[in-house]
DNA sequence: TGCCTGGATATTGGATCCAATCTATCGATG
DNA sequence: CATCGATAGATTGGATCCAATATCCAGGCA
């Protein structure tokens, strides 16, 4: 049953979507590409909050298109998990839970160490100043998803020189599934600026080489989190 | 006309995913699940070969469906990075190259001792015995599409009680691609009989509950194969 | 003779149309 | 008055149809 009163809410605000649809129409090859990315970007942003109804209709009004390219985009997102098909009932946004975000950040903590290992001999003094900038750009940003997005940067900096596609693109695809919860986090809680000092520590082993240090520093970092934000969906119920 | 000169060969031998399509027409709800299943069972067992072209026509005429389906389980595989899409020029069965099996073997390596770690204090005697006889079985098999069958459940069985859904859908997605190049191997070596010896060691570790050499043998096992695969891979230079 | 150009063909990408089915409202009945 | 059932509406799943583009082959030209 959907919420009591407020019987369909119509949670896709297109106004949160054309933000994404504006940016870069001309951008892809095709209507799917270009349907399917701005789905994820608003999904993993939260403009399409979870548990939402993805109308194809709506959605293919929305982008201005048929309602086949927007079918095909959920599809994949759906092979991403983050949709959900109930057949004959349409897809909705995957919902968020406390053991969903701990999932996330087990395979978060199994696979940026790995990363990590394998390019923390390959990274450059260029990758450390770009890390370090993106921690001091972190410090002065207060919007959620900038903050997201620097976040995902220091990241993926540290772990670029991997030489490994899939591993680094798996990698990302999970950072950016736990900006989800972060952001939810970070809305509720404020930031933690125990965080930054995670991010410190971290670019410090990098750069003294200490590869088990930097992998338990991410570890560290990672679960830091994940603890964090089980205590909080923990109390919320949710 | 479609047969002209037979210039494409056409590799898409209905015969061989004829056994995938009889054997469970009616198992799934939507036609497009069922072709996304056939499709995906059929890359992972060779199939349908790397490389091959995926006419849509073609595929859709197997399978006694229309376009549509096929190119909704398309773009699932596309996210999956089982095949890949050229715009206008069709999909193809994604390649197989050393690099990208060292890839599948990073990523496994990093998610199944995660997964072990967190399963085994729950494993139980049953599942012990199940282990067991999965290897008895592959002792005698000599299939190679049976044999990465009964591997990937031995392997899963020991990581089933993680608790963790997404974490153990990954670890099995890769379990299974890495079959992709197993399968490669064994028709061309033949069965590496250490493969069983390291079986063995790995379930003797878990019944002994020592996490740390169970995931180790986990990692000895999976790199041993990396290094076997990648050798002969560099061999035939693909 | 080799290369470039142009048209024919095949195949995909996208739109529209139809059928199946789930939800919801409204009415009948115990 | 509550509960159950039927009918109407909405929405998805699938099929067919049209447009856009890449490939292929033939023919002309340097």
């Amino acid at each position: 049953m959907p919420p009591a009163s407020d019987a369909r809410p119509s949670a896709l605000n297109a106004m949160a979507l054309s933000a994404v649809i504006e940016r870069n129409r001309r951008q892809f090859r095709t209507a799917t590409e270009f349907v399917e990315a701005a789905m994820r970007e608003g999904i993993l942003t939260g403009a399409l909050p979870a548990g939402a109804p993805l109308r194809q209709e709506e959605l293919a009004a929305a982008f201005g298109v048929s309602r086949m390219p927007v079918r095909e985009a959920l599809r994949q997102l759906e092979a991403r998990a983050l949709v959900e098909f109930h057949p004959h009932r349409g897809a909705v946004v995957a919902e968020i839970s406390a053991g969903d975000s701990a999932d996330i950040s087990a395979i978060r903590a199994a696979l940026e160490p790995a990363a990590l290992r394998l390019s923390l001999p390959r990274l450059t003094t260029d990758d450390f100043a770009l890390a370090e900038e993106l921690i001091g750009e972190m410090d002065a940003e207060t919007d959620p998803g900038r903050m997201g997005e620097l976040n995902r940067r220091f990241h993926m900096t540290l772990y670029a020189r991997a030489g490994r596609p899939r591993l680094l693109a798996l990698a990302e695809q999970h950072l950016a599934a736990a900006d989800r919860y972060l952001r939810f986090q970070f809305a509720a809680l404020g930031y933690h600026p125990r965080s930054q000092d995670e991010h410190h520590a971290l670019l410090a082993a990098c750069r003294a080489g200490n590869a088990d240090a930097a992998c338990a520093a991410v570890v560290n970092h990672i679960l830091a989190a994940e603890t964090l934000l089980t205590a909080f969906l923990g109390e919320r119920g949710s």
